[in-house]
DNA sequence: GCCAACGTTGGC
DNA sequence: GCCAACGTTGGC
């Protein structure tokens, strides 16, 4: 079966590498998801088992490292609940509408690989998240895109 | 703090 | 069905 790569954001003010690695297991649901690009993403494509980058967002902007899909697509838990942000009274257990992963973190970045350093890569020239505009909070990686990432991050490459 | 991008909502 | 207004995200 061939492993898909994501990369998933995250505002480290909201939920940060520190507070992931401290998760029970190390294991966190992935809720909170309410665009429906980013929703068909994760239930229609999101297998258990795939690799994932975790990025800050706002101020840090940098992959901080890497995660694991632990448990594929199932009903975001917070739309059903009124007193949770992402309620959604169009929601219902029957017919839902939002969906959530489990992702387990796997390795720290020694050093968080920057959007900068990003920039600085010609094979990622076309990802996702060096397009102008983009805003999704979970989307696919490609296989070279997830090397070289990685190879940024072990230093091979400047950045 | 500002602003561009973009999704959603609601009036028509 | 169109589109202006609005809210949110996220880079700078």
């Amino acid at each position: 079966m061939a492993r898909g790569y994501w990369l998933v954001k995250s505002d480290p003010d909201t939920f940060g590498w520190d507070e992931f690695v401290a998760s029970p297991d190390r294991t966190t649901m992935w809720d909170g998801v309410r665009n429906y690009q980013a929703r068909n993403f994760l239930r229609d494509e999101i297998r258990k088992g795939d690799q994932v980058l975790f990025y800050h967002s706002q101020q840090d902007r940098a992959v901080v490292g890497t995660a694991r899909v632990v448990r594929a697509a199932y009903p975001d838990p917070t739309q059903f609940d009124p007193a949770e942000k992402g309620f959604d009274e169009r929601s219902s257990p029957e017919n839902p509408r939002w969906y959530a992963v489990d992702i387990k973190a796997g390795r720290k970045f020694a050093r968080p690989v920057t959007l900068d350093a990003l920039r600085d890569v010609p094979e990622l020239a076309d990802m996702r998240l060096l397009r102008r505009g983009n805003r999704l909070s979970v989307f696919p990686v490609t296989a070279p895109e997830w090397d070289a990432v990685l190879q940024v991050a072990k230093g091979r490459r400047p950045g």
